[in-house]
DNA sequence: AAGCGCATCAACCGCGGTATA
DNA sequence: CTATACCGCGGTTGATGCGCT
């Protein structure tokens, strides 16, 4: 009854590069829309949202492909994700260059490697002998950051995710550009003029009176003992002596303390990109890679906004 | 060298919102 | 006003690559 016709001819999987370059044709004569009429007019046999998919995901111009996200990005990730829940698009309307997909598979590596990391932790604490309660923060990622907001509905800015992060508790409330300064030194070094013309999201925010609270990380990173929460717990996962934060015979109870100086390299120059998998404990490691890393296109690319529908 | 486990990425699915007929 | 189609988003899953044993 319904549409054999229409399902029987349906493509998934893989794209081929055949495909893209048709795809790209068609954006390129009409714009990032119309995605179903690729189908209807027989030019590909992807549903109008695979097209679109493969275009946002991976065609669409000045995409990070195949970069790490940088430090930088991890963190205003970690901070968006606790402002907004798990609003994955409009955090990747943050960072240029990447996408809702990018944020997402970002976050969920993360969180697995978080609870991997909390659960090895756990065990082993445990086994040498449960002398010191472990702090409630310890069982909060596992049984409770997955869960984020899964559901879209509990206006996240209103609940600060992290428990027991205090400083959430104080952030300010920030007038239209809602962020830290570290993420305004992430749009703006490479090129001052372009970015809050082009980028639509601080567009958005600067016609709209809307205000929202952020944290602010100079507060955050003020006062990491004690009340580190998940924020501070995620942004510090990559570092090469994370996992003696959750050795509480080690670290007497989140007293973290100096020895979780970051140290040198902490900081990636603004869009840097990190290629190469799982190498981000390395770089913290070697930091004769530090800079040898660097992709030679990062300073050329100073990453154009993508192509707005009205442009093409 | 092979097998295993983990991390990452790409793509699909389902659902809700919006536009249009 | 209603029905339908389309679009966008978030969650999930499968494939692949890589490192470790």
């Amino acid at each position: 009854m319904h549409g054999k016709k229409d399902q029987e001819h349906i493509r998934k999987g893989p794209w081929k590069a055949e495909e893209d370059e048709v795809l790209l044709n068609h954006v390129k004569k009409y714009g990032p829309r119309d995605w179903s009429s690729i189908r209807s007019k027989g030019l590909l046999q992807r549903t109008g949202k695979s097209c679109r998919l493969r275009w946002v995901n991976k065609l669409r111009p000045n995409l990070k492909n195949g970069c790490k996200f940088s430090l930088e990005e991890e963190r205003v990730v970690i901070e968006l994700q606790a402002q907004f829940g798990n609003k994955w698009a409009k955090i990747a309307s943050y960072l240029p260059g990447r996408t809702d997909n990018d944020v997402k598979n970002f976050w969920s590596s993360r969180q697995k490697r978080l609870a991997r990391i909390l659960q090895t932790s756990a065990t082993t604490s445990k086994s040498q002998k449960n002398k010191t309660k472990v702090p409630t923060v310890l069982d909060v990622p596992t049984s409770e950051a997955p869960k984020f907001s899964s559901s879209s509905e509990g206006e996240p800015s209103s609940k600060p995710q992290s428990c027991s992060l205090s400083c959430i508790e104080n952030s300010d409330v920030i007038k239209m550009v809602p962020l830290p300064d570290l993420i305004k030194f992430e749009m703006h070094s490479s090129d001052t003029n372009h970015v809050e013309q082009e980028f639509t999201p601080f567009d958005s925010y600067n016609k709209s009176t809307e205000q929202i609270t952020f944290p602010q990380i100079s507060e955050l990173n003020t006062d990491v003992t004690f009340s580190m929460g998940n924020q501070d717990l995620l942004a510090r996962i990559d570092e090469p002596n994370f996992i003696d934060v959750f050795d509480p015979l080690v670290a007497s109870e989140f007293g973290i303390g100096p020895q979780h100086s970051i140290g040198f390299p902490f900081f990636e120059p603004s869009g840097s990109c990190r290629i190469g998998t799982r190498d981000t404990i390395d770089n913290s490691k070697n930091s004769h890679s530090f800079f040898d890393d660097f992709p030679v296109d990062i300073f050329d690319d100073p990453m154009e906004p993508p192509a707005s529908p009205s442009n093409v």
